[in-house]
DNA sequence: GCCAACGTTGGC
DNA sequence: GCCAACGTTGGC
């Protein structure tokens, strides 16, 4: 079993959305390397940190779970969806994605007091002009913030 | 709104 | 294959 970290804005689609939704599919990813963690690497069963951007608080908002493994994302051939590909075919579809379920939610964990862990320092999410919205997390990284940092 | 950093595109 | 130009991300 493997741990990640998946970025969201609130604004889009947060941890209350999912909260409500219980489950959904991780649409919209357009980046080739966080496609191939979600085709290649993710499990079912695979714990991810939810984590929020582009907002006035990034953090991380909650935990969830992979529910159901990679396969097409529909809104790549949806014209009227923004994440709409026409370089993508429906015989050779370009983007995938999995579906998590709603684990729990945390008091946001903000930016800064995962900046503040020396724990932490190697994290793919704090790296200089990082900006992958799918990342891994180490064993250590998931164990400190999940029982150091939760509060 | 600014801007650093990165990924993608496309001409050569 | 190189690399400049462009678009996007995301914190501040």
């Amino acid at each position: 079993m493997r741990y990640w970290l998946m970025k969201s804005e609130p604004g889009e689609y947060g941890i209350d959305h999912l909260q409500r939704d219980r489950q959904s599919a991780w649409f919209g990813v357009r980046n080739y390397q966080a496609r191939n963690f979600m085709r290649d690497d993710m499990k079912v069963g695979d714990l991810v940190l939810f984590y929020h951007s582009s907002c006035p608080e990034p953090g991380i908002a909650g935990i969830c779970k992979i529910a159901k493994a990679a396969a097409p994302d529909v809104t790549q051939f949806d014209k009227n969806d923004s994440h709409y590909d026409p370089k993508s075919k429906p015989e050779n579809p370009l983007w995938v994605c999995v579906e998590v379920k709603f684990v729990k939610k945390l008091h946001l964990i903000p930016l800064a007091a995962l900046r503040d862990a020396p724990t932490l320092s190697e994290m793919r999410i704090l790296q200089r002009g990082n900006r992958l919205s799918i990342t891994p997390v180490s064993d250590a990284e998931w164990e400190f913030i999940t029982t150091q940092l939760v509060t």
